[in-house]
DNA sequence: TGATTATATGTCAGGAATGACATATATTAT
DNA sequence: ATAATATATGTCATTCCTGACATATAATCA
């Protein structure tokens, strides 16, 4: 996975285009990046939605509210398991889920 | 989570109906064992259907055949990034995954 | 403005997930 | 029936993710 290497890019604010057009990502690691760079950005989305701040959703979930603002920034350090359970505890169904994943669209731009 | 408890409950081979029926689970983490259970399954149809071996996927994902048979079996120690990324490396896409986490039914009977 | 509240970023000890391995048990051939 | 192949189950050292905490940087408001 080489996650060092991801990180080093990333915090360097080069996020451009698809996560597929990092150098060297094979097409299932860049799928399985954008994959959570879906759910951080629906994260944030029902977050807000809800009018929640990080600091409740952290309280909900049993976390703190460091781990959720790295979620919501995509951090390569957090774990599809967490995103989902966060996603759950915010009420997102199954079916939401799935639509979440489905949601056209990756690029960003720094 | 209480790992352990449902650990014990599993070895004992008494998985009947939902998840969400085992004691003391909250929805969300019902919610949260279902949809691993629901991605377990389809990775071992979609590994069947390739007819591949546990051996053959393993090495593929660059992990062990042990760790294969976990992921089939619903061991509660694999993660949700693991099933999700051995689907990947099958060819699943995004809308794949989608479509196998809206599937209906999830009561298992042993 | 400065005070208050929200979010971001860095670090780290402790706990959880990992691959590897051994070995048991099925399953399928011959 | 027995060999060969596939899958299951258990254990463990290493690696990765975690919550907690400190602290920086925004955003909101009096």
């Amino acid at each position: 996975m080489n996650n060092t290497k991801r990180k080093r890019l990333e915090s360097k604010g080069w996020k451009i285009g698809t996560a597929s057009e990092f150098l060297n990502l094979s097409p299932e690691e860049a799928a399985y990046v954008d994959l959570k760079l879906a759910l951080s950005r629906s994260l944030q989305q029902t977050r807000q939605e809800k009018k929640m701040t990080q600091e409740q959703l952290a309280k909900l979930l049993k976390s703190s509210q460091s781990r959720i603002a790295k979620m919501e920034a995509g951090d390569p350090s957090v774990s599809l398991d967490l995103l989902v359970r966060s996603l759950l505890v915010l009420g997102t169904s199954r079916k939401g889920l799935a639509r979440m994943l489905s949601e056209r669209r990756t690029a960003l731009v720094a």
